[in-house]
DNA sequence: CCTGGCACTCTGCGCTTTCGAGTGCCAGCA
DNA sequence: TGCTGGCACTCGAAAGCGCAGAGTGCCAGG
């Protein structure tokens, strides 16, 4: 195991490699930091470091800079997530209050998260397997012609038309209408297929079909529906990238266009908690000079989707946690409330 | 005036120069066009040009490029729109065909695009106001409760509840609303008003406060959603700018993500034919070194939103002009259609 | 009005030199 | 055993230099 003083000097190189981003060498480090040992030690520690995978020198004789592995190990260890000051946090709670709609929202958080990360923002829009149920309206446009209207417990609002085989009462409607509710509301869009899988046996006859059709067309759009979007913002910061940027930017780019590509990327992002991919622990190859900063948030306990950052490896590490956190909480209150 | 042999030059001036991304020289020049005469002769034509500001040389004794002026003239003189061929048509056809909603359609326009002009693509969603009406829906989901919901001959749909002051009958719903739409169906958002501002007084008093709220409703939603949305795709075509791009490149993404900017933008082409704005001509300073191809496209004749082309001035302006009107046309066809 | 010729002006490129930051290693010391 | 100062060495970045080539402007002649 590395020595304490050792995580020291690994803390410290990569403090300083991301605030000047240029390689740091031993004698730079040891007048920036207070290591209490001469630049002599710090090199013998580096060559240990070095040894074991964490920093790497671009060119014999220059200055070291973390590698991925480097990056982890700092995240994992070294670093906390810092919070945010309580102006900036009321600030965000102010920004995200005067959102209107859903849309609203979404495009309010990505604006707040690229510019508190200075980097590139990524917003899932609420799912919704794993959102619930507001209400279930089922309502007669013509005899055999019904319309049925899916609201969520995030806002999101869908409908689909239904032909159905036979005529249908307005009794039949109702009663139809009230036995769904109780049944799903409050409940997960995961939960429903269960919940009425045996209603269309509890009608008439006559009424079978039709309630088979609106449960069949109920229970696709559930599953057209998990579709999920998503909404990016920040991306001139990548402009901020490094100095040899136009071949590193073009793939991340890319990537970032393809929403399956993102969409993948956030869902390989653990369910609770934050996740951290750096570099090469990015599926996705264009990724691979990105580290990618994901947590899922929620109206209540449990996340209905995800949104973080993509910024480069060299990255402000426990600043980018903190208000990729903050914004997260702050979001999922919005939603409850709403 | 310019001598048709000057004209020549420059156009060959700016194929080339969009060509190779180089000052091109007078004796390049000869070779790869057949003028018919010296590099001489060429050189005092250049000379001339540059007199008149259609032309530049970025240091003395390196070969010229145009300025905006010298693009003004070629597209408005030189060039003509280069129309696409039957594979390409049929293919834009075939892939627009498969779009399932509007979102989709939109969606792969804006890919299409990007994909066709390789530049960046910004793509309007039809707006209500010039949209007509296809039908509206009243359902009671209440006694005193309305859901108002409105479909466009352009696939969008918008609801909204309506809290009635009092109870309103099955009898005076059907009634509102089969009058509701013999009047404006088919009519054109903008017009709406006038065509409902009569409504109420042909109701019984008791009906009178309710169907006055379901129409202030209707107007509201007309005006609220007459916020444009727009989709944009195909940034990573940026890299493609030039060899100095870091620094073109950022106000350009910067504007991009300003959806106020890309709105005016669009808005201030013209509302048929196609717009052309090159380099300074663009009021937003970030855009000063890109050009905008938009083009207005609707379901019927009249143009019910935009879409068109970022990119470097040093664009292929021919094919990308054919590009953006063969796109916006059989957008206009599929929308039409569904 | 066009053309060939000529002198001139730059930029870009490759080469060499220099400079300095940073390293590895070693011998000495607590 | 671990820290330290010293020293020789490496190698990239920056600066200077010269050259080749593309391109120009201008002029005298057809």
């Amino acid at each position: 195991m590395l020595s304490e003083r050792r995580l020291e000097v690994l803390r410290a190189i990569v403090q300083d490699y991301v605030g000047t981003e240029e390689p740091v060498g031993s004698k730079a480090l040891t007048e920036r930091h207070r290591l209490g040992v001469s630049p002599a030690t710090v090199r013998n520690d580096m060559a240990v470091l070095e040894d074991e995978g964490f920093i790497a020198q671009p060119h014999t004789s220059a200055g070291r800079i973390p590698t991925d592995k480097g990056y982890r190990l700092f995240v994992d260890k070294l670093a906390g997530v810092k919070p945010l000051s309580s102006p900036e946090r009321r600030a965000i709670q102010n920004f995200l209050a005067g959102a209107v709609d859903l849309d609203d929202v979404v495009g309010r958080t990505v604006r707040l998260l690229a510019q508190l990360t200075r980097q590139v923002a990524v917003v899932q829009y609420p799912s919704l397997t794993r959102s619930t149920v507001r209400h279930v309206e089922l309502l007669a446009l013509a005899p055999a012609r019904l319309m049925l209207v899916l609201i969520t417990d995030t806002g999101r609002v869908e409908q689909r038309m239904i032909d159905c085989p036979a005529p249908f009462g307005e009794t039949s409607l109702a009663d139809l209408r009230a036995r769904l509710n109780s049944r799903v509301v409050g409940r997960r869009f995961a939960d429903v297929p269960q919940l009425v899988q045996d209603l269309p046996e509890s009608f008439e006859n006559e009424d079978r079909g039709t309630v088979s059709t609106v449960l069949s067309v109920l229970l696709e759009t559930l599953v057209e529906e998990t579709e999920e979007r998503l909404m990016i913002g920040g991306t001139s910061n990548l402009t901020r990238f490094g100095h040899d940027f136009p071949v590193m930017i073009r793939p991340v780019l890319e990537a970032l266009e393809e929403q399956v590509v993102l969409l993948k990327l956030l869902g390989e992002a653990k369910d609770s908690g934050m996740t951290v991919r750096i570099g090469h622990e990015n599926a996705h190859e264009g990724l691979n000079a990105t580290s990618v900063v994901a947590v899922g948030y929620g109206s209540g306990d449990e996340a209905v989707a995800k949104l973080g950052v993509v910024g480069p490896t060299r990255m402000d590490y426990p600043g980018t946690m903190g208000a990729v956190r903050a914004v997260a909480r702050y979001v999922g209150q919005i939603l409850a409330e709403s």
